[in-house]
DNA sequence: GTGGTTACGTGCATAGTTGCAATCATTGCA
DNA sequence: TGCAATGATTGCAACTATGCACGTAACCAC
């Protein structure tokens, strides 16, 4: 548990640098549409457990921020096609490098010993929990 | 780091369990008060990085709530002294036991002989995380 | 005591999130 | 063609968070 709050310190203090440019909410908007590819409204709006209304305001924020970008679908006229900006991605990217960043430097701190084991046992973690309904494990995309 | 993502999903999960009941900021407020015990405002505010009015605030729907116990510091009246309820203490409870009992459903589905290797190394990463300026590594009281 | 400092609280303003109901455009089916 | 279903948006209303300026009560040093 203390490495989870490690981990989670790490991702907090990811965000907390962007927290003016984006809110969370908006944040997790970005990060759906940036590991699922172009999506619609409901698709996000389901994914983050809101109503569809809050996602098209949130996106309205965020296309005007220039971070995403709105245009129609081209199959379907009724649906949207959100897609990253340039800054968007930008944005994103520079989450999780610092995450990376700071979980690297923290692993560099280990004795070369157990650092050479860790991998192996965080891989293997990280399987098992595949394995369970994704109900269980919680909402793997949350912000990262 | 896609351990890293199972982690913070398992927070995620945990907190959004609770997100009827407090927002996340309401959420950090107990758990600064649960870990570091009986607090004044203003050390909860400079915690929190907010300003102390929005501390006073954010308590006042908390003891609304009933999950917080605001009183005067009996050394300086001056000062509050904030703690738990036995609502706020089961709150909180409930969060980390949940995480705790998500951790370790993952954990039951690893081999055998990977699993005794994991807690050492997790212990190591930790420990190694804490020779790390907290500036650098994040705010670890941020939610657990 | 008097004055400065400290710790909180209040009023005010702004912005973001949230849900619900209603509306509009598009699509697909009869 | 006409009508229902779908996807998105808008109006509305409430709540939370946030900072700033200001006020109040208590403490401390002189």
């Amino acid at each position: 548990m203390s490495a989870a709050r490690v981990l989670v310190g790490v991702v907090a203090q990811s965000i907390a640098k962007v927290e003016d440019r984006v809110s969370l909410p908006q944040f997790r908007v970005l990060v759906m549409v940036a590991t699922k590819g172009p999506s619609n409204l409901s698709a996000v709006a389901e994914s983050l457990g809101v109503h569809p209304s809050n996602a098209t305001r949130t996106v309205d924020r965020l296309v005007t921020a220039g971070l995403l970008d709105r245009r129609d679908a081209p199959t379907d006229r009724r649906q949207v096609s959100l897609t990253l900006t340039e800054q968007g991605k930008q944005l994103v990217d520079s989450v999780f490098s610092e995450r990376r960043a700071a979980v690297q430097q923290v692993v560099a701190k280990m004795p070369r010993s157990k650092r050479q084991k860790l991998p192996a046992a965080l891989e293997c973690f990280a399987e098992a929990a595949g394995e369970i309904p994704e109900d269980d494990i919680g909402h793997l995309e949350w912000n990262n």
